[in-house]
DNA sequence: TTGCTAACTGGCGGGGTCCTCCGTATCTTA
DNA sequence: TAAGATACGGAGGACCCCGCCAGTTAGCAA
């Protein structure tokens, strides 16, 4: 591949940039058709450059993923690591229940869907990033041995999901999520 | 309204057995026409019985929920409250990551969305039939005070959601409901 | 039994989306 | 600048949801 054309690269990031607005108005099933017009090119160059919806979520959510490994890192050597893990799950839940669409992308990520051969696959990214954070906690007994970050991505985009019609999905997203931390019913 | 028309009746029914199976098959966004086709009536007429595709869900859902609400009350008055309440939230959970859709369902209305204003809204009569199960939990110190139903609804239901995707999504469920049961990083 | 009437029905058309194909315009490289 | 590779976008097919409307039918009354 002799690098990218120059237009290709120009609509690229025209479609990205709408595509942002459109998701963020309309939720993870925007209408393509939609972005394809707002963008000012055609259907088709629209599936050129994002052959599945997913892809083009993934795309759309790169950076904010890039922020929640970021900080995951920077978490990764703080003083109390059960702290540091749940400031991550906090982070985490709001990311989800505010931007509407990253917890669908993230569900069917986690989940191994089809086309997760994906080079840069978000949640690959996030395990990544996190799993050490994971692990200390797990060592300190925070957590208790055999959870996985997978684990954790699907709580909180399953909540994220579940609180998505409601009247105040952030509140009663972190409601929820420490609910889950602490545990409905915990034994003893 | 003078009692309904013989002939509505009978559509209403084979529209209902038709679209159990339809989303049996293909989960809550099945095609209406599709069941429209299948039944062997006009879309409209499907549309006339169930105005909104989540009346439609509903009325499928149902009988399930009925089994749920009666298992409720069945477990009301078990010797060990949190055991009781723990088979319930396993029923639940069993249900809705095998009947694709049930979540769907489930979220929206929990979510107190558009028709909640029907009457026998399922997430009503659940609550309503789970509520002292919960009580009972709570007063036994197995659960902390101000958790509600709901609460617990939109849990499972979110994890159903997360795990749709997934390779075996029944016990993916089930994981993730005993990790959330005992807590990712209860206290001490 | 025989109308009558209101409830019920099904098809049609409009508007929208997704997806694919293919002739054409544009960029790159020599 | 000319040739070739690359990307474009519109047309068209398939599907779906939705509202409308004229025809049909079930159930009540005489």
């Amino acid at each position: 591949m002799p690098v990218q054309r120059a237009d290709a690269r120009r609509n690229y990031a025209r479609i990205l940039a709408v595509a942002e607005e459109e998701v963020a108005a309309h939720g993870a099933d925007a209408s393509l058709e939609q972005i394809a017009r707002t963008a000012g090119v055609g259907s088709a160059t629209v599936r050129r450059h994002f052959p599945s919806r997913s892809a083009l979520l993934q795309a759309v959510f790169r950076e904010r993923i890039e922020n929640l490994c970021a900080r995951a890192r920077d978490l990764a050597d703080a003083a109390d690591s059960r702290a540091a893990l749940l400031e991550w799950l906090a982070a985490l839940t709001a990311y989800a229940a505010s931007a509407r669409g990253l917890a669908a992308v993230l569900t069917q990520e986690t989940a191994g869907d089809s086309d997760a051969a994906h080079v840069d696959a978000c949640s690959a990214k996030l395990t990544g990033s996190v799993d050490p954070l994971l692990r200390r906690a797990v060592r300190d007994g925070a957590v208790a041995p055999g959870v996985t970050v997978a684990d954790l991505v699907m709580l909180v985009t399953g909540i994220a999901l579940a609180t998505e019609h409601h009247a105040d999905p952030a509140s009663e997203a972190n409601r929820l999520l420490a609910l889950t931390v602490a545990g409905v019913s915990p034994e003893r």
